[in-house]
DNA sequence: GCCAACGTTGGC
DNA sequence: GCCAACGTTGGC
């Protein structure tokens, strides 16, 4: 079992969204090769993930998601009026791979990334390296307790 | 809105 | 296959 940290702007897909929406969903538009990766051969479902608020007055972690599908092809990918669309890939050799996720919990407040930077135990935290700009990445075990055992998260 | 960081593209 | 230019991310 894996255990990852997924960014999401909230003005384009929040935790709000995935909780309404009561049901899984895909976790679209990924469009850099190690995130596509990490999607299609380190994942596995029911691995959880830290939801992640960027762009965004805190951006930090605001809750948990799972896995709750195997890597398929983005649909966006093909689709000429999507923001998401790559012409250059063929539906016969897809780039682009998404997976469904579910809503887990939302916590009662955000943990911004200046915490997480202060934070002992999470001093190596992928999230917290300047320059570190992939989409999703991945949370050891040490650190997800770490972050999960925060005060007021619920 | 600025700009540092860094992934991707494409000319050669 | 190098690497400069370009585009994007995302914190601030």
């Amino acid at each position: 079992m894996n255990y990852w940290l997924m960014k999401s702007e909230p003005d384009v897909y929040s935790i709000d969204h995935l909780a309404k929406a009561g049901k899984p969903e895909m976790w679209e538009g990924c469009r850099n090769y190690t995130v596509r990766n990490f999607i299609r051969d380190s994942m596995a479902i029911g691995d959880l993930a830290f939801f992640y608020h960027s762009n965004s007055a805190p951006s930090g972690i605001v809750g948990v998601l799972r896995i709750s599908s195997e890597a398929y092809p983005d649909p966006t990918q093909f689709d000429p009026t999507s923001e998401y669309h790559d012409p250059k890939s063929l539906p016969d050799n897809p780039r682009w791979l998404v997976r469904d996720v579910e809503f887990v919990e939302k916590f009662s407040r955000v943990v911004p990334l200046a915490e997480l930077r202060q934070t002992t135990g999470l001093e190596e935290m992928f999230v917290t390296r300047r320059g570190q700009r992939l989409s999703i990445m991945p949370v050891t075990p040490d650190e997800w307790t770490v972050v999960m055992n925060l005060p007021g998260l619920r």
